[in-house]
DNA sequence: TCTGGGGTCCTAGTACCA
DNA sequence: TCTGTGGTACTAGGACCC
């Protein structure tokens, strides 16, 4: 979804020419805020915030009402507040949030197969074989946009082009609650004149190294010899920009995704130098990622750890283990030998565990941690440090509707916000 | 002023082996 | 035996996405 306000918005009109188009992007108007407003028809026309009201916590999503004061997601709450303070902050409720993705996803796969769910609240569908059951790709994507506000109650904005980059570029520039249309000869000339930053994997450090070489616009990326490119974002960036700025994009719509690993972490409401503190974390958060394992039927074959210092300074740390496994246990001891090898020389925001190079199980694991009495001791001691420290509780509730997101590999991937 | 959580992908450095 | 080389695997860190 854009982190825009709605400024600068392009939208084509009923009937326009759609030739050698038929992939189209749907993406949801700030999903999470629109979902909370069905369900509170009070918040209707306010400034609407998602995200936890105190602590680090940061914007999830924002009404467009907000958006308009300068609030963006990812923004911590605190300063969101400070640009807008009549909002009305709303904490998430992922579950609600589930529902209502479920809801438009059964839309999209009402009209076509070919559905590729991106997150929680976009996706890239392929009309191009469904044209003689429900029209041109315009026609679909007005059909959608229809059905989505009269049967969810929401609004999305929908990208029709010739491939995913496009389609995703136009999504982006019609929201909210619009459509752009962008017919295959007419690639080059909505590209050209955008800036780099709207280019697929273009981030605030490649747009700071193409803006240092003159580089601005993405006819300026089209422009540029590629091995000058190249020096400027790295070869692999800079050999995909050169074919993203020409409208090349050879992706299919996927319509499977596999997990390539699965981790938890967790930001301490403040922060921590107790290391028995931080070991029973580690723990928890390795049973946590070994009873997704087994839900899964995967096993890991990599165990890496992430620790950010209170200067937010992060280093990771990660092993090759001798035997896959799916097992808490196993993964909690291994994290907490990656742990004792850092030097923790400042107190603790946040710590992480995540699982890698995941295989298939094979049969899976008995549940050897995740109900067993050395499991509720562990929590047991977690509590009771907690009470004697009065710390990490902030995102206990976020994780545990977080976990009703949470599907298999193979499954999209939803994400923190929309 | 303060920076969440869950992911993917890329790059660079290093170790190991033939 | 020592050195150089190329391929591969592993590890660490960072950028980026939503």
């Amino acid at each position: 979804m854009g982190r825009g306000d709605g400024s600068g918005r392009l939208i084509s009109a009923v009937g326009a020419d759609d030739s050698g188009t038929g992939i189209l992007h749907v993406d949801m108007d700030a999903f999470f805020a629109a979902v909370e407003i069905l369900h509170d028809p009070s918040l209707r026309g306010l400034a609407v915030i998602i995200g936890a009201p105190d602590g680090r916590s940061v914007v999830s999503s924002a009404s467009y009402e907000a958006r308009r004061y300068g609030v963006r997601s990812a923004m911590p709450v605190s300063q969101a507040l400070r640009l807008c303070p009549i909002a009305k902050v709303v904490p998430p409720n992922f579950s609600s949030y589930q529902a209502a993705s479920a809801q438009v996803m059964r839309i999209f796969e009402s009209i076509t197969p070919l559905v590729e769910p991106l997150s929680i609240d976009e996706a890239f569908l392929d009309v191009r074989g469904v044209r003689r059951l429900w029209g041109s790709p315009g026609e679909i994507a007005g059909l959608i946009r229809r059905r989505v506000q009269d049967e969810v109650g929401i609004t999305c904005s929908v990208g029709v082009a010739a491939t995913k980059h496009v389609a995703k570029m136009a999504s982006t520039i019609s929201k909210p609650d619009g459509m752009l249309i962008i017919p295959a000869a007419r690639t080059q000339e909505f590209l050209d004149p955008r800036p780099v930053g709207a280019l697929w994997g273009v981030g605030p450090k490649a747009v700071e190294a193409l803006h240092r070489r003159g580089i601005r616009l993405v006819r300026d990326v089209r422009e540029t010899p590629p091995d000058a490119l190249e020096r400027a974002v790295g070869p692999a960036l800079g050999r995909r920009l050169q074919d993203l700025a020409r409208g090349l994009d050879a992706r299919e719509v996927e319509t499977t995704r596999v997990e390539k690993s699965i981790g938890h972490e967790e930001t301490f409401d403040r922060d921590i130098s107790d290391l028995e503190l931080l070991r029973s974390e580690l723990l928890r958060l390795a049973d946590r990622v070994g009873a997704r394992l087994r839900t899964s039927g995967w096993c890991s074959g990599t165990v890496a750890i992430k620790i950010r210092f209170s200067d937010f300074s992060t280093l990771t740390r990660s092993v090759s283990l001798p035997e896959p496994t799916d097992v808490g246990q196993r993964i909690g001891e291994t994290a907490l030998s990656l742990f004792d090898q850092i030097d923790r020389r400042d107190p603790v925001r946040l710590v992480g565990v995540r699982a890698e190079k995941l295989r298939e199980s094979g049969g899976g694991a008995p549940a050897l941690w995740d109900d067993d009495e050395d499991h509720r001791r562990l929590e047991g001691t977690l509590d009771d440090a907690r009470e004697k420290f009065g710390v990490g509780m902030i995102t206990r509730a976020r994780h545990v509707g977080r976990q009703e997101l949470r599907g298999a590999p193979g499954k999209p991937r939803p994400f923190g916000r929309d």
